[in-house]
DNA sequence: ATGGTGACCTGACCGC
DNA sequence: TGCGGTCAGGTCACCA
C-alpha cells in the first residue's frame, strides 16, 4: 500500500487530529512486527504530549514533548486511522494509542512488515535513518546529484531510483510511472543515462510524487486516508498494473517485465 | 564498497 | 469446497 505520497497523506491527516493531545495509554496486541515492539513501549509513551508529526522517507515520527519520538513504518500493508477509543479491535489491529480526547490512533498491518517503536536518537544516530538519501522533493535531489550517482553504475535504472541510498520514497508504483513519463526504459543501465535523461527523470519523480500527494495517494486494495476516504491517484496511473493494455501516448501494447522480482510495466515504443 | 538473494508475513485470487 | 501455486504497496541482513 504505502509509498511516500500515502505516508505523507497519512501524516497530514494524523497531525490535524492529534497535535498537542496527550497519550493516555497504549495497547499492543501483537509485538512481532518487522522488529519487535520494545517491552517498555507502553510505559514510555504514557502521559506524553504529541508535539508534531514528521516524515522522513516512508517513516513517520510522532514527536513527543521532551521525550524522543515514536517511529512508525507502514511496510506493505499497514495503515493508521483515528477512531473513537471504544472501537472494537479486529484481527490485525496491533497497536492502539489512546489520546486525551476519547479517540485513538490505531495501527493495523496484516502482513506485519511495518514497525512501531520509540526512540530518542537523532537522525544521524538512528540505524534505520542515518543512511537515507535525500528526500525526492528537496532541493538536494537535483539533476546534478542524480547524474553523479548514476555515473559508472551497471545496475538498471529502476533499481537505482528505488534504492533509498540514492533517493528515498520511490516505490514500485511510482518508479514505473516516473520512468514512463521520462520515456526511459526501466532496464537501462543507470550509467548509460545522459545528463538530460537524468534531468528528465528527476523532474518526473518530483512531478509524480507531488501530484500523488495532492490527490491523497494511490488507492490500491485497501489504502485509506486516516478519515477512511480513499486516495484518488489511481485515476492518474499510466502504466502500473496496466500490462497488456495500450499505451496512452502511442497505443502500443504495454509490456511486463520482472526487475528484482517485482513486476514492471512499460511501453516498449515510448521508453528507450 | 557494491550487488544479488532470501527472509520477514498474511490474504486474495486463479486454476484444477 | 478445498488445495496448491502465485502475487502484492517495503526493507534489511547476509552473502559473494
Amino acid at each position: 500500500m504505502p509509498e511516500l505520497p500515502e505516508v505523507e497523506t497519512t501524516r497530514r491527516g494524523l497531525l490535524a487530529n492529534v497535535q498537542f493531545l496527550k497519550i493516555r495509554a497504549v495497547t499492543c496486541r501483537n509485538r512481532q512486527l518487522r522488529q519487535p515492539i520494545s517491552p517498555d513501549f507502553e510505559t514510555i509513551c504514557q502521559n506524553c504530549k504529541i508535539l508534531d508529526i514528521e516524515r522522513r522517507s516512508k517513516y513517520l515520527k510522532i514527536i513527543l514533548e521532551d521525550k524522543g519520538y515514536i517511529l512508525i513504518h507502514l511496510g506493505m500493508s499497514g495503515h493508521l486511522r483515528i477512531l473513537p477509543d471504544d472501537t472494537p479491535a479486529a484481527k490485525h489491529d496491533h497497536v492502539d494509542i489512546y489520546l486525551s480526547n476519547k479517540h485513538m490512533i490505531r495501527y493495523t498491518d496484516p502482513r506485519r512488515f511495518g514497525m512501531v517503536n520509540w526512540y530518542d536518537l537523532s537522525e544521524a544516530e538512528h540505524p534505520l535513518l542515518k543512511r537515507l538519501a535525500p528526500e525526492p522533493l528537496s532541493t538536494a535531489f537535483d539533476a546534478h546529484y542524480f547524474h553523479q550517482r548514476c555515473i559508472n553504475k551497471t545496475q538498471v535504472i529502476k533499481k537505482i531510483i528505488m534504492n533509498n541510498q540514492v533517493v528515498v520514497g520511490v516505490g514500485n508504483i511510482y518508479a514505473q510511472e516516473c520512468l514512463f513519463l521520462s520515456r526511459i526504459h526501466p532496464q537501462r543501465p543507470a550509467g548509460s543515462l545522459t545528463y538530460l535523461e537524468c534531468e528528465r527523470l528527476v523532474e518526473q519523480i518530483k512531478v509524480v510524487l507531488t501530484k500523488a500527494i495532492q490527490q491523497g495517494g494511490t488507492t490500491l486494495k485497501d489504502f485509506k486516508q486516516v478519515d477512511g476516504k480513499p486516495g484518488y491517484f489511481t485515476q492518474t496511473l499510466f502504466v502500473y498494473g496496466k500490462a497488456g493494455t495500450s499505451c496512452q501516448s502511442c497505443h502500443s501494447e504495454l509490456e511486463l517485465l520482472k526487475i528484482d522480482n517485482r513486476s514492471t510495466t512499460f511501453c516498449p515504443n515510448c521508453q528507450i
